[in-house]
DNA sequence: TTTAAAATACCGTGATCACGGTATTTACCC
DNA sequence: GGGTAAATACCGTGATCACGGTATTTTAAA
């Protein structure tokens, strides 16, 4: 038997920081839960692994790496491999990019600097399905969430006024909405000059981009 | 001098379970970074407290509370102490509220059962401007992100159709596109017709909530 | 009971849209 | 050099829209 099958998660270090990767992977060695046979300094290297019999169960993941980044290679190791769980792990000045990981799908986001302690935990919640995100990436993340369910500005539609804007941005027209209301078309027609006056546009077009970009109704 | 001035992060309790809201008030007093003064089981008595001169750094709040429920109470907090950081503090069964929760201008939500290491560490934290959540809001919140921004299918428009496509959703007339592209006005109405083709839909205003809608572009 | 707001209905006109054609030029790939 | 995709341009017709009026009924508030 040439390989020992190990109870230990499988632990997966891609970075080119020759002096971090080897830090972080003898710190893991010492951990009694975490293992990491492979700690590579580029994606391709770790796809490489990933398309043989390897599983990793968990990644951690550099950003900025040379040829394919790790936001690109978030992708093609859940293709390879979709059940292995994905920690970026870089230092804070890649903002923007961070939503573009976690939207494809990684499971948290740690900073360098973080302790070996801060990184055994993360691995252990990632494979409980939770995530895991420095205070800092939190706190955007949320400032996001926050503007994005702002009703902020009431331009007091009515009732009817909203049935009839929600009926259109289903895809309804004006006939049509004024045979399911049973109410004449000239009627739609004059909900719908109101609408228009209240929301300050001039166009079915107008109307349903401002009422899907301000979250309306 | 009736109060001494303390410089330790003051901390106020809002919880209505006797047993568990003196627990974490006793275990408070022990920190020597933290101080709990008031310790009070509605937001009703929070409110008064906070009216008078009383700052609060950072409030920990539970959800299910008589009377003001703890969602609404944050509005509320949030007006008459703007710079109090909240921190939700329950058991987890809300789901959904969580979201109403961190929308309104919590800074984090943690589960009753965390240590109080972890509080004491997410008091700091919060304090800091960062945000910080348990590993199971944490992936639900990413998910919710995931969702939100996955192009998923691709219509195969090209560059030229995205651009006018782009045009009409900032709300410009075909016209007005025809002449800011130099082109022909119909030939802007043949690409639309070729869009229109592409994504299934027979109208600008379908177009665009399926553009919007699916976040495209 | 008076007032105001909301919902309903009607008309006409000019503008815009959807969509069926057809056709040419450019660019790139095999 | 032939094939293909993309971008460009043109035409006509019927449908739909925007918007200016005006006006009645219902409902709710004062």
């Amino acid at each position: 038997m040439v390989d020992k099958i190990s109870s230990k998660i499988q632990v997966m270090i891609i970075e080119d920081d020759d002096n971090y990767r080897e830090s972080i992977q003898s710190l893991i060695s010492e951990s009694d839960k975490m293992e990491c046979k492979y700690a590579v300094d580029s994606c391709e290297e770790s796809f490489e692994i990933l398309e043989k019999d390897y599983v990793a169960d968990v990644i951690l993941l550099d950003i900025k790496l040379p040829g394919i980044s790790g936001i690109e290679g978030i992708r093609k190791i859940k293709a390879i491999s979709p059940t292995t769980h994905i920690i970026i792990l870089t230092v804070f000045d890649d903002d923007d990019k961070i939503f573009n990981a976690i939207c494809l799908g990684a499971s948290g986001y740690l900073l360098k600097s973080s302790s070996i302690q801060k990184i055994e935990e993360a691995v252990e919640n990632v494979l409980c399905g939770g995530a895991v995100m420095t205070p800092s990436i939190a706190a955007k993340v949320l400032q996001m969430f926050g503007q994005y369910s702002q009703p902020k500005q009431d331009y007091g539609l009515t009732q009817r006024e909203k049935e009839i804007l929600r009926l259109l941005i289903d895809g309804m027209s004006k006939k049509y909405i004024a045979e399911q209301l049973y109410i004449s078309l000239y009627t739609v027609d004059t909900h719908l000059k109101n609408i228009y006056s209240k929301l300050h546009v001039h166009s079915q077009m107008d109307m349903i981009t401002k009422t899907l970009k301000e979250h309306l109704l």
